[in-house]
RNA sequence: GUGAGUGUAGCCCAGUGGUUAAGGCGCCAGGUUGUGGCCCUGGUGAGCGUGGGUUCAAAUCCCACCACUCACCCCA
């Protein structure tokens, strides 16, 4: 028996309107505020996101879905889905449009990792970018998209997390620095896990998010990034805050947030849910990207996104109870009762559904009890029985399925009727 | 990559060495010779994740493997 590869699932029709849900707010939310939908394929060249995010990342060096065609190239699934937009971007001269470009995708992300709650090798993120421009006024643009995007669903518990790290000019500083206070503490201590030693050499930043309890201790002494920044970023994370203030948008400082991803410039932002049952980490993140298309080719171009992940936002949903609308049902069901009346009930289908009303018209023979069943089943409004007096006097039995009620039409007047209600 | 737990019909699950593996949901049929949702009756459907071992005898004990779940790392 075959089943779905590890870390992947199929999505019944049962689980559908969680789906649908988070998926129209997500298209308007992006309506609203100007972002235009983008599309881009599964597969890129494994370089785009190599490159770009750069080893010493996990998504990089461990979570890549890669492989050769038979072509020999090198290809992946994408892990993320801000390179391939920024790589539409350029390829499209989406640079000569006004600027900025504001861009949204939802869509499949691959990672290689052991699946658990909300953590999946084939998961939905949503995303929104903003192309263009180093204004933070984007930035909190972008960051009050992502509140006001798990509001709409009716999600409340959840905090903004933010932070600074900084551009090309005063990172590297920084990172000196980082690397001083751990090398001279770890001298002392010694405590800094094999992880941290690593990424002590390739990816100090990191360094700061580390778990493990010893290098947290290091962690908490750190100097940090915001102490650090030159004055343009310390002016931009500032002006950030006023506008977040004056919208009166509440966020946290977390001096150790950094995020997974190298091309992170200044603002670096999660949003992580409330305590629930289960620790399936971030309901999503973003921040600014100035140096992404520079490195992919183009010219210097700032910007800012975020993404979410649909399944985390589905399991949250279902955590905290939250009602969705269900999936529209068909209106009416046909059943029959022998087989001119069949002939009858298959023609009367195709005339509803010309008229736009949404028919199941039934199948297979079965006695008018397992028909009406069927009919209970699927939820819809009306049952139309059709059987061999009906076809005599060229009528239809109209039942409504709700009270019961039930009363014999024209045959002719079906479609009339029923639009009529 | 590491750790823990679980693995019996489509789904939820009882069963801890010994008759044809129990129940609920679902599905099918009947009770109502043309009528759903409630009720009643009957039926359908598993040989117990896979392989090996212990034993007169294993779903039940042992080993290995696989899968699933959760957690760690990290992230959506």
């Amino acid at each position: 028996m075959y089943k779905a590869p590890r870390g992947t699932s199929d999505i019944l029709p049962a689980e559908q309107a969680y789906w649908k849900y988070v998926e129209e707010k997500a298209i308007s939310l992006c309506q609203l505020y100007g972002y235009q939908p983008l599309s881009t394929p599964l597969l890129e060249d494994s370089q785009l996101f190599t490159r770009t995010s750069a080893s010493g990342t996990d998504i990089v060096d461990k979570e890549m879905y890669i492989f050769k065609d038979r072509g020999g190239h090198e290809l992946a699934l994408r892990p993320e889905g801000t390179a391939p937009v920024c790589r539409a971007y350029l390829q499209h001269g989406l640079f000569s449009l006004p600027q900025p470009v504001r861009l949204y995708y939802i869509g499949a992300t691959f990672r290689y990792e052991r699946p658990q709650a909300g953590r999946y090798r084939q998961h939905q993120q949503f995303g929104f970018e903003a192309i263009g421009d180093a204004d933070s006024a984007l930035d909190a643009e972008v960051i009050v998209m992502a509140r006001n995007f798990l509001l709409s669903l009716g999600l409340i518990q959840f905090t903004i997390q933010l932070n600074s790290i900084g551009c090309k000019l005063c990172q590297p500083r920084y990172r000196e620095i980082l690397k001083k206070h751990y090398t001279a503490l770890n001298s002392i201590q010694g405590h800094l896990c094999s992880d941290c030693q690593t990424r002590l050499e390739r990816n100090p930043l990191r360094l700061l998010d580390c778990k493990n309890a010893s290098c947290q201790e290091m962690a908490d002494t750190a100097p940090k990034t915001v102490d650090f920044l030159c004055p343009e970023c310390r002016a931009h994370f500032q002006s950030l805050q006023e506008y977040l203030s004056i919208l009166g948008i509440s966020f946290q400082f977390n001096h150790r947030l950094v995020r997974g991803l190298d091309y992170y410039t200044r603002t670096v932002f999660e949003i992580q849910p409330g305590k629930g049952t289960t620790q399936q980490g971030a309901l999503g993140g973003g921040g600014r990207y100035d140096n992404l298309i520079e490195e992919l080719g183009g010219e210097f171009t700032p910007a800012v996104g975020f993404a979410a992940g649909m399944e985390r936002l589905i399991l949250k949903l279902k955590e905290e109870k939250i009602s969705i609308p269900p999936l529209p049902e068909p209106v009416v069901f046909i059943a029959y009762l022998g087989s001119e009346a069949k002939n009858e009930a298959i023609k009367l289908a195709f005339q509803l559904r010309q008229v736009g009303i949404a028919t199941i018209v039934a199948v297979g023979d079965k006695s008018l009890k397992a028909q009406l069943k069927q009919a209970d089943a699927r939820g819809t409004s009306y049952a139309i029985i059709i059987g061999k007096e009906e076809i005599e006097s060229q009528s239809a039995i109209l039942r409504d399925m709700k009270s019961g009620e039930q009363k014999i039409i024209p045959l002719a007047k079906v479609a009339e009727t029923l639009i009529s209600r």
